[in-house]
RNA sequence: UGGGGAAUAGUGUAACGGUAGCACAAGUGACUCUGGAUCACUUUGUCGGGGUUCGAAUCCCUGUUCCCCAGCCA
């Protein structure tokens, strides 16, 4: 795991962390957690929560992370999400160990929190409708009014709460307030509801409970109940700490954790809410949240991206509290760098056209020795087919090379990697639409290997399969899911699937790959050489399909002079 | 016209009164049987205005801009 702190300072949350742990503040304990609602994927936005939470954790001696499901809200949880979530997490590389909880495992102890709130005079049993509680709740620059059930006694409160936990109540017709100040400049403290009717099945308590504690008042006791110290949320939180601390000091409980806020983690060209990312999986704008497309851990696995480029990426972006949108390119850093170090290297066409080596013997087949990975010796080399008919890439060959184009053209020589120096003779064409049929082209039989004795050079190396030994495959390639850095930023809510990229997703359905990945195991990654790193599909690869997601594609400096060329 | 936060190269993040650094991106060159990788070099920055100080990104004053909050969501 690289959890080093890099040459310079560690961030702010860390700094305080290692402060506490100087002046003894939790008896020098390090207890953090990592508070999923499972109600949708987790994406690469909980990473940098993931790698903050488990990972200060870990960089302390004795440091303990917790896994807790805030499952508060049954309509919108489930146990799918569960799982998933747990599977996420452990994939990237984090252990919970024993220390895996549920908010709902705390109920009937909240429950008595809030009765012991009442008892204190402050809370009360509201019966104003939501509406009413909107309208009373005043304004950013008025303050609200005090609802007329502020005054209930504590005895007749104690009686209504215990009735709504007997479900005596319809959904909406009371609500359980904390008792505060309806002038607060914070609207979070203006009698905040902190316990509702809701008469739905929970996925894990069923028809237990009736009622349900709101964030506000699950969250600070959870954290409280298992001695986290350090309870490190998203800036948008920064708002209810005055309600956090006020709930367990009201209460007086002897843990009273420290919240910590940081910023939320916005990634160009995609969206981090999980809200639009669900209405994506909804309206099949992609095929489930495991859509390599998609910034959820499980499409990004799924995509081909490792635990290990994801934690750097994480380590590298920092922890800060100001608002800020990090660009994807350096997550695609991440990944290629580490993808570079330990994949496979093999050849595929994506987009084959025909080669025939005119003076290489009918019949004949040979065994070539290529490299598995220039990075790494220890990985070995392999044995690749060469034959009289091969396939290369069509954008290795132009017929009328412009300026800088150094592959394969008529009467132009290169090398078919580890293979021969082949020049190119002839061009056949379809007679009526003029589309290249295929290429014929002649071998110098000793360049074998790919290197002249005479030791001429040639300006270019490109790759190739052998046409009768390769196997087909489907190559999807993918681009970012959005055409606008940030999509979000809209007046409309709404107008963020305007900017869905409808080129996000290219299905390439004749592909050719070298035989050696006929079994190639679903999961695996390969560098497909001069193209980028792919991996087999999960879910659509069977018997009778072979397909690969592109999980990134390899820089291309080629590219890049076609576009300043304006080509 | 309430309250809470935040402003450092294109992007992200350090520097905690003492040389503004790192990564990505961009650019140049070297090398190369991947136009990959690698290596070297380069461009670009302290939100504005005042002040304190020998010295300010850092401290003070002031202005500006951006983000969050009016769910019985989390």
């Amino acid at each position: 795991m690289t959890t080093t702190d890099s040459a310079s300072g560690v961030d702010f949350i860390r700094e305080i962390v290692a402060e506490d742990i100087k002046t003894n503040k939790h008896g020098g304990k390090v207890v953090t957690r990592f508070p999923p609602e499972p109600n949708g994927y987790l994406h690469i936005g909980h990473a940098k929560s993931i790698c903050l939470n488990f990972g200060i954790a870990l960089e302390n001696k004795g440091g303990v992370c917790h896994l807790r499901f805030d499952d508060t809200n049954p309509c919108k949880e489930e146990v799918e999400y569960i799982e998933a979530i747990k599977r996420d997490v452990q994939w990237l590389g984090f252990d919970w160990g024993k220390h895996l909880y549920y908010t709902s495992d705390y109920f009937e102890k909240l429950y008595e929190y809030a009765v012991q709130l009442i008892r204190l005079g402050k809370a009360y049993v509201c019966s104003l409708s939501a509406d009413e509680i909107r309208g009373y709740r005043g304004t950013l620059t008025q303050p609200g009014k005090e609802s007329p059930y502020r005054t209930r006694s504590i005895e007749e409160n104690i009686e209504l709460f215990k009735r709504m936990r007997a479900g005596e109540f319809a959904d909406g017709t009371h609500v359980l307030r904390a008792k505060i100040d309806m002038a607060s400049p914070n609207l979070n403290m203006r009698d905040p509801a902190i316990y509702r009717i809701r008469r739905t099945k929970h996925h894990r308590t069923g028809d237990t409970w009736c009622i349900y504690p709101m964030y506000d008042f699950a969250h600070c006791l959870s954290d409280s109940i298992e001695g986290i110290t350090h309870s490190i949320c998203t800036t948008e939180f920064e708002n209810h700490r005055p309600l956090y601390d006020w709930i367990l000091d009201t209460l007086g409980v002897e843990c009273h954790p420290q919240q910590i806020e940081f910023a939320r983690l916005n990634l160009s060209f995609t969206i981090m809410s999980k809200r639009k990312l669900l209405e994506l999986v909804e309206e099949k704008k992609v095929n489930g949240w495991d859509d390599p497309r998609m910034p959820t851990i499980s499409g990004m696995r799924r995509r081909g991206y490792t635990p290990e480029a994801i934690r750097n990426f994480c380590e590298r972006i920092g922890v800060a509290k100001r608002e800020s949108m990090v660009d994807i390119a350096l997550l695609e850093h991440f990944v290629r760098e580490d993808l570079n170090k330990r994949t496979l290297r093999v050849m595929a066409v994506l987009h084959p056209i025909k080669v025939v080596i005119d003076n290489y013997p009918e019949g004949e087949v040979e065994e070539l020795e290529c490299v598995n990975n220039p990075e790494d010796a220890n990985m070995g080399t392999r044995k690749v087919p060469f034959s009289r008919v091969l396939y290369i890439e069509q954008d290795d060959f132009r017929e009328e090379p412009p300026k800088k184009f150094f592959r394969l053209a008529p009467g132009r020589e290169v090398r078919l990697r580890y293979a021969y120096f082949i020049t190119c003779v002839n061009v056949i064409k379809d007679e009526v639409t003029g589309e290249i049929k295929e290429l014929h082209c002649t071998y110098d039989p000793e360049t074998r290997g790919g290197s002249a004795p005479d030791g001429r050079k040639v300006k270019s190396t490109i790759h190739w399969v052998s046409a009768e030994h390769s196997i087909e495959a489907e190559v999807r390639l993918y681009d970012h899911l959005f055409t606008k850095a940030d999509p979000c930023d809209e007046k409309d809510e709404t107008d963020f699937k305007k900017f869905l990229n409808p080129n996000s997703l290219e299905i390439v359905t004749s592909s050719r790959v070298e035989p050696c990945l006929a079994h190639a195991a679903p999961g695996s990654r390969y560098q497909f050489e001069r193209l980028g790193y792919f991996c087999v599909d999960t879910r659509d690869t069977g018997n009778k399909k072979l397909v690969f997601n592109r999980t990134a594609s390899l820089r291309d400096t080629w590219a890049k002079v076609q576009k300043a060329e304006g080509t």
